[in-house]
DNA sequence: CAGTATCCAATTTGATACTG
DNA sequence: CAGTATCAAATTGGATACTG
């Protein structure tokens, strides 16, 4: 997502951590426990490598999750949440209980445009 | 921004209602009073024309705001916030709250990785 | 005033092949 | 396994001129 630029509200500060198309979902799933690269692809369907591993990159310069290395003969690598994480997914958590509650509003919603827009302009 | 389509956790629905660049000022603006398009052109300084229309649009679609029209010689238009929207804009708020108190720590991380790129790889 | 219509630029995301 | 590199597709956002 592009970068908001109105930090008034600091909203743009939380978007700006939060808004690639996978980040929620990095989060949640990290914070639920430390996941290592091919499990994080097994769990996000229809993510690239190459989209998983900037996001993974980024989430990590904002301190939201920590790459460990693990050596050995076939490396291992696992991400995890961190401290600073954990306060944003608490915070996210808030969105998704709005959208959880919501989601069948917003549903009809599109649905009665949709009807509207089909209807034989009558 | 893209759609999203992981449901499971509902942040989607939510962040498919805020997701573009404007809405959440755009909420938080007709949420303080109802505004004329042309004064939320100028309380969001760089948006233009196309795009507030559009987001205007979506947002009306959503039922987050509301669009009144009043008729007259030179012709007048009210967007003010729905009972629904006032629900995404209160939610909305506990991120900016995430925002607000950590944007500190944000700047400061982004500063560390800054210092450490431009550190001539001793 | 409150938009619409076009055209264009920037950014993000994705598919795929390859590497240590 | 855990990525990187490259190229292309898709979306979004923006500038500008024009209209009822």
């Amino acid at each position: 997502m592009k970068k908001l630029q109105h930090d008034e509200c600091g909203f743009a500060a939380a978007l700006n951590a939060i808004g690639g198309k996978w980040k929620t979902m990095i989060l949640w799933e990290v914070n639920l426990a430390p996941r290592r690269f091919g499990e994080l692809r097994r769990l996000l369907p229809g993510v690239s490598e190459k989209v998983l591993t900037q996001q993974l990159r980024e989430m990590e310069t904002d301190d939201l999750i920590e790459r460990t290395v693990f050596p050995g003969a076939v490396q291992r690598v696992e991400y995890s949440v961190t401290a600073f994480g954990k306060t944003l997914n608490d915070a996210v958590c808030v969105l998704s209980k709005w959208g959880k509650e919501h989601e069948r509003h917003m549903a009809q919603r599109q649905q009665a445009v949709q009807a509207d827009l089909s209807r034989p302009a009558a």
